[in-house]
DNA sequence: ATAATAAATAAAAATGATTGTTAATTACGG
DNA sequence: CCGTAATTAACAATCATTTTTATTTATTAT
């Protein structure tokens, strides 16, 4: 995710609407590594334009998904989580509080399929989740 | 998962009943490598007991899952995904026909948190997806 | 600036997966 | 077999998300 200058000319060269919701989604998510989901963008945002509706915030979210500039996950819950941070990285998911934090080794030296997998499969990257639990659960 | 008759034997010393439908459910899922939803197993099981109702799929579904015979996932996905295989895999999914292949290598040696985590998390285990494209979709 | 207009928004209804409720049915110990 | 508690099927409810629609707003050209 990019600065919100950067937002703004993506936005433009889409031709789409510079918007006070979107400004203020986009501004929810940036350097967030809360992995919120679409509730808590919801009720961050609401705190400020107390107007604002779902509606929006799932438009937006799928938008700024759809430009790059945040990820859209699951891990064993009901809900879409969404990561502002594109970068390659992992997680850790703590099993009692649902809390996600990030794990930024570098593990694709380590983790590669079995040849014979190369027949099958064609791998674009991947993703791995450590359960456990963590320091205030434990 | 195990035997049929071994599931017998832990349905009834936790009280539970043998029903037909148990029996089934289980069958379908016995050895099943497509990670089926709960909608999977139940137009499966309705080609043998057309009167199952979906309740029952669901609530053996998480019966199952309690007594650690399937283990529940969701990739990316709306739906939730059964797995007899309850032992430590990966999996490799395909990004345009969301089919799930299994990936039985074993990452553990080489897939660690960096030391500094261990004040802040402690690790259960962990899951790798590979994302890319299948053989029939390449 | 101002009006035209295309895009975005809010509100409301719809959808799809899953869960809860209830009354009827069934497995199984006595 | 019978009684009873567990399980089932049918149905209603819920929750996250998507779609629809009418209103509002950001932008572009006047």
């Amino acid at each position: 995710m990019e600065t919100i200058e950067k937002l703004t000319k993506t936005l433009r060269s889409h031709g789409m609407k510079i918007t006070p919701q979107r400004l203020m989604i986009f501004k929810v998510l940036e350097n967030n590594t809360s992995h919120p989901s679409a509730e808590d963008v919801y009720k961050r945002v609401k705190k400020v334009y107390p107007a604002v509706s779902f509606t929006t915030i799932y438009k937006t979210l799928e938008t700024l998904r759809t430009l790059g500039e945040v990820r859209e996950f699951t891990i064993d819950d009901d809900r879409k989580h969404y990561d502002p941070n594109t970068n390659t990285h992992h997680h850790a998911i703590c099993s009692t509080c649902k809390k996600i934090l990030d794990v930024f080794e570098d593990f694709s030296p380590h983790v590669k399929l079995p040849d014979f997998f190369k027949k099958d499969y064609t791998v674009s990257g991947f993703q791995i989740s450590f359960f456990g639990t963590c320091k205030e659960c434990n």
